[in-house]
DNA sequence: TCCGCCTGTCGAAGCGCTTCGATAACCGAT
DNA sequence: ATCGGTTATCGAAGCGCTTCGACAGGCGGA
């Protein structure tokens, strides 16, 4: 029961080479010839040897750890959040890295505290706002890091994130050629707007520049009441709206709720894109036009930047991913 | 911009002590005097000293970290998972621990990986299934561990979850208080069912031995037309049906958007209790009465549990926590 | 006065690994 | 045969910390 884990010394006497020899069979530093490298590596299999990652970290000053860090606010966005760590976990697997989770209510002093006792190799700010406390601290850091999401100056650091902006600036084409001429943005709830997050403000302005005129954008709260008394109101103001763009995950369900109760019928009277999760999307009904967040894709980048940082290799500053629209039965 | 970190010899220098010394004052395991303590103290301050994680956990046998590994199956029920998440990590790091981030598709190899190679002294296992893989090899593994949810055979594992049998009863109990004569329970989609998810059939046992011949449990899909379908089929099949329970966090909006639709006005006509996080209970309309999910709880519980084992302290077996019922407006 | 006993501190021996320099053993070219 | 240059392996020196045993000095009791 108490069997103190196997050490690369035994592994090494099981063998009959040298210590240094089972670490470069395992390293691949050095050439060993075939027969050894196969000898050690029964030895490996037949006494279940994993090296001690204290003892691994200790002597190569490489933790292969990275630290993934939640936002400061949860509360928003869960399931997309969810989705990030997902990604980020597998793909720095891949890359023979573990993740340590931390969530930013520890602060500065948090991110301070694991990359100066060596714990991890880098880190992954996931949600970073455009006003971010962590940011400053990030630029004088010896570890290496990659922010999801654009703080307002992103000099001197790695970002990557969606291209909101140009989503937002898609629905307008997608509902614009389909003939809509008065479009309108229910956004995320306004306290959203006023803490300045990036995401949400940059997707405001991709529509309201490209809808010019025949745009308005109103924030969104996330009741049921207030949503449809917000898009109640929508029409009485713009009695020739029929176009609508939803960046608010908790309300499309809400809003669709709303044009129900309204009598306005969806995509016959109305056409509505959002903005969130494809399951989000699929789920409603009808099922909704929409431009998915790809949560995957920007925590794999997110990985793959660091690990490219890591190396020494030269990353881009800033990484936009172009938005792709899923065309639904929402829209008309 | 290089320079190394400060080490403990450095530090044991500065404050004229020897390396022991230092190392006492930081865990306390022997006496130290106050003035020497102080001195320590300020040189740690002044150096702005973190101890390497590596050598600590090197030569204590303790990493001071523990594992969190989330389900197999992700795409359910994302929203509770992080809360878990982010309440695990914060208990830990009042202990002083930190938490690596696991997904289960690393599978059993992954456990054992992170075990055997001390990266971790102990693991949280979240969402836990009737009859989950990882679960046999938690028995024969040296470190500490503990579940969230049950598997089918919990004798030797450490186990909390919310008492999800009770909240099926609570809520059948409210609605039969409030003289509803027939109910329903709408649960979770029917592949969760067959997947072996505990907590969704002991939801349906607690409902179902509670109701009696009263009521009547159906799973449930997720998109808005199916549970729009479910909850027509199941009024014309049950016309004396006034009291609808709903534990699927994705349908509770559709449940509702499809009751307005049939013009079944809740509370007046049928009353809901829906079991759920707050948050959503809270947006909906009218505002549901809701037995929530104590994410936060279970994940401070948990890792209370792992300390305390961690410490050679014993534990209970089983922990259930009582759910509460927080009326709203849906139940009348 | 001497003894045993705390208290507070020190030095050194690891913990299990990586990595550097050294060294054999062998190659083909002289 | 000799030599420079590989190639494959070894031994030993750390990496920065914890912890054990040793010990100096101060205490009160005999």
């Amino acid at each position: 029961m108490t069997n103190r884990a196997v050490t690369i010394a035994e592994v090494a006497r099981h063998a009959g080479v040298a210590v240094s020899t089972v670490s470069y069979v395992l390293s691949g530093k050095r050439a060993i010839s075939e027969t050894t490298r196969a000898r050690v590596l029964r030895s490996i299999g037949e006494l279940g040897y994993h090296p001690n990652a204290g003892a691994r970290a200790l002597a190569s000053r490489r933790s292969n750890v990275i630290a993934l860090v939640l936002p400061l606010r949860a509360g928003m966005h869960l399931p997309v959040l969810m989705q990030f760590a997902s990604s980020v976990v597998a793909m720095a697997r891949r890359h023979d890295h573990d993740v340590l989770l931390m969530t930013a209510d520890e602060g500065p002093d948090g991110l301070r505290r694991v990359a100066a006792s060596s714990m991890v190799d880098g880190m992954v700010l996931m949600d970073v706002e455009l006003d971010d406390p962590r940011v400053p601290l990030l630029r004088g850091l010896e570890e290496p890091s990659v922010l999801i999401g654009f703080p307002a100056d992103p000099s001197g650091l790695t970002c990557v994130d969606l291209d909101f902006a140009r989503a937002g600036a898609l629905c307008v084409e997608h509902l614009t050629s389909l003939g809509h001429r008065r479009l309108a943005l229910l956004g995320a709830p306004s306290v959203v707007y006023e803490r300045g997050t990036g995401y949400a403000r940059r997707t405001r302005e991709g529509f309201v520049e490209a809808a010019g005129e025949a745009g308005v954008a109103l924030p969104c709260e996330e009741t049921f009441d207030e949503v449809a008394a917000t898009v109640k109101d929508l029409f009485a103001q713009h009695p020739d709206l029929t176009g609508l763009v939803v960046h608010n995950e908790a309300s499309v369900g809400h809003v669709l709720g709303a044009l129900r109760l309204l009598g306005r019928r969806v995509p016959d009277e109305v056409s509505v894109v959002a903005i969130c999760p494809d399951d989000v999307a699929e789920r409603a009904s009808p099922p909704l036009t929409s431009v998915l967040i790809p949560a995957e894709d920007v925590g794999n980048r997110a990985v793959e930047l660091l690990m490219a940082k890591l190396e020494g290799r030269p990353v881009p500053d800033a990484t936009l991913l172009e938005p792709r629209l899923a065309i639904r039965a929402s829209t008309r």
